[in-house]
RNA sequence: GGGGGCGUAGUCUAGCUUGGCUAGGAUGGAGGCCUUGGGAGCCUCAGACCCGGGUUCAAAUCCCGGCGCCCCCA
């Protein structure tokens, strides 16, 4: 039990915190042993894996008509406190700069826990008039927010290093609730391709993001039972602008408030995809952000080594002109061994020549997400491979789905949601008001995670707790 | 926010209660022989008591502080 081999884990759902630990560091993606907490190290594969999550997005930003940009990562505390509300939600979380060598800073300088107040006090110079909105701009950045909480890699981090976030400024509330929309579409079609499920809620008033009108949160559920907030879409109306005196001239000569919005994603997106499709051999990777999608591993056989490495050379000329590929040529380590080290990386495809295949003139193709084999003749070898990712992202779409429907139940009554609140995400009818949410946080020990806004009018039996019409569908659990 | 537990090679761990031989094992690493269709075996080598202070003839072990990690409750 507690000795394991390099490519062991802990079982996943004996202990899923540790297997999420164990499987970040045995298939190289980071490195926890970085002397500062909270802080952790980017392995090359991870790294990879990130930058193909961060061009799904990007291309999504794209179509949508966002322009990446950049924006330092330090900013004065006069910037950062024009709006009181802002630093209010973020006093106890700041990264200050007080000090720079051996001379103390007249004014305090803060590493960003995000950039709204860094860009607006830039942007209220950009924007002129009307016809510079609407305006849609990204950076992906660290972005630094001191966890009070215990931290947890990738999940609960005190450096966010993959921080997408995207701001849009508008000239009416319309406009910045059609912006939301969109955020939240882009949303969606992000985590869809991630093959990652998740529900869209509204967060309470009363929780909503410092500053802001109201705001959207994409969130899933982990096999521990925790939910993880994967996204969040803002709405700030006009109220940074006032602070940051944010105006543009409209076609009648006024001056008015831009609307702005703003949406960011970060690594947990990466957690969420490891934690959902991940097994006790390791990552489980979506085709379409895996580094590698195919991995050739030669089963070497006395006497036919030369035959089977040439053989494997041009399975590799043919497989790498279509897909990004690997030959595994290492001599020492042997197939079983090479097997578990790419089951653990998560590769969705490996083909195995050994002398049968080669005398046959075929490869057999191993997929990862259930784990079976096929012999496939060389020349239908890459139509094989086409219909096989389409194949492997639907299966694998479908088993998120389902583990996602184990995991979430609806009540309709509070004795039912006392005995069904076993690490699930519980959703019940709510009229609304704060003090029935209060009170089922206080019967069940969970929190409020937000609401599906009137998607229950006129169909629900009534609020959970005090029976009133309830029109919103809410969500509790408990959470990261 | 409150409580509990823990820290020994790259990783996992034995030893700590009751201080005492060269800190043991596995896995991983380097070199070699032999092998290769699901983690082979054998030989050789290198590798550790979180940091600081205290108690003691003697500290991985006991005490204090720091740093770090884990779990539970609010």
């Amino acid at each position: 039990m507690s000795e394991k081999k390099a490519f062991e884990l802990t079982k996943k759902e004996e202990d899923f915190s540790r297997w999420f630990d164990e499987v970040l560091f045995k298939a190289s993606i980071l490195d926890e042993r970085y002397p500062v907490k909270g802080l952790y190290v980017w392995l090359p594969y991870g790294y990879a894996i990130m930058e193909n999550i961060m061009s799904v997005m990007e291309r999504l930003l794209r179509e949508t008509g966002h322009k990446r940009v950049y924006f330092p990562s330090i900013v004065p505390e006069s910037t950062l406190s024009r709006e009181f509300r802002f630093i209010k939600g973020f006093e106890n979380t700041i990264y200050w700069i007080t000090q720079v060598g051996l001379r103390k800073l007249d004014e305090r300088l803060a590493l960003r826990p995000t950039s709204e107040a860094i860009m607006y006090e830039v942007l209220s110079r950009w924007i002129k008039s009307y016809s510079d909105l609407p305006l849609r701009i990204y950076q992906i950045v660290p972005a630094y927010r001191y966890e009070t909480k215990a931290t947890r890699p990738m999940l609960r981090v005190r450096e966010i290093t993959f921080f997408k976030e995207a701001h849009t400024f508008h000239v009416t509330f319309e406009e910045a609730v059609e912006q939301v929309k969109l955020g939240v579409d882009i949303y969606k079609k992000f985590y869809d391709e991630l093959l990652v499920p998740y529900i869209v809620v509204k967060t309470p008033p009363w929780d909503t993001f410092p500053g802001a009108r109201y705001n959207y949160d994409l969130v899933t559920i982990l096999p521990d039972g925790k939910a993880l907030e994967l996204g969040s879409v803002i709405n700030f109306g006009d109220l940074f602008a006032k602070a940051y005196d944010l105006q543009y001239t409209d076609r009648d000569g006024k001056k008015k408030y831009v609307h702005t919005t703003s949406f960011g994603v970060s690594e947990r997106s990466l957690a969420s995809v490891i934690a959902i499709h991940g097994d006790n051999r390791g990552l489980v990777l979506p085709p379409k952000i895996s580094p590698i999608k195919v991995v050739i591993v030669p089963i070497p056989f006395k006497g036919f080594e030369k035959e089977i490495n040439n053989y494997a050379s041009k399975v590799y000329s043919l497989v790498s002109s279509s897909y990004t590929c690997e030959l595994d040529l290492i001599e020492d380590e042997k197939p079983g061994y090479k097997f578990y080290k790419w089951e653990m990386k998560g590769v969705p495809v490996r083909l195995e020549v050994g002398k049968s295949e080669v005398e046959e003139g075929s490869v057999t193709v191993f997929r990862r997400d259930i784990m079976e084999r096929t012999r496939v003749s060389e020349e239908e070898l890459l139509p094989y491979l086409e219909d096989l990712f389409e194949d492997m992202e639907e299966k694998m779409r479908e088993k998120a789905r389902r583990y996602f429907e184990s995991m979430i139940v609806y009540v309709e009554d509070v004795e039912s949601l006392k005995s069904s609140m076993q690490n699930k995400l519980v959703s019940f009818p709510w009229c609304g008001e704060k003090g029935c949410a209060l009170k089922v946080e206080e019967l069940t020990g969970y929190s409020m995670i937000g609401y599906e806004e009137d998607s229950l009018s006129g169909k629900s039996k009534g609020c959970i707790v005090c029976g009133k019409e309830a029109p919103h569908l809410a969500w509790m659990g408990r959470s990261y």
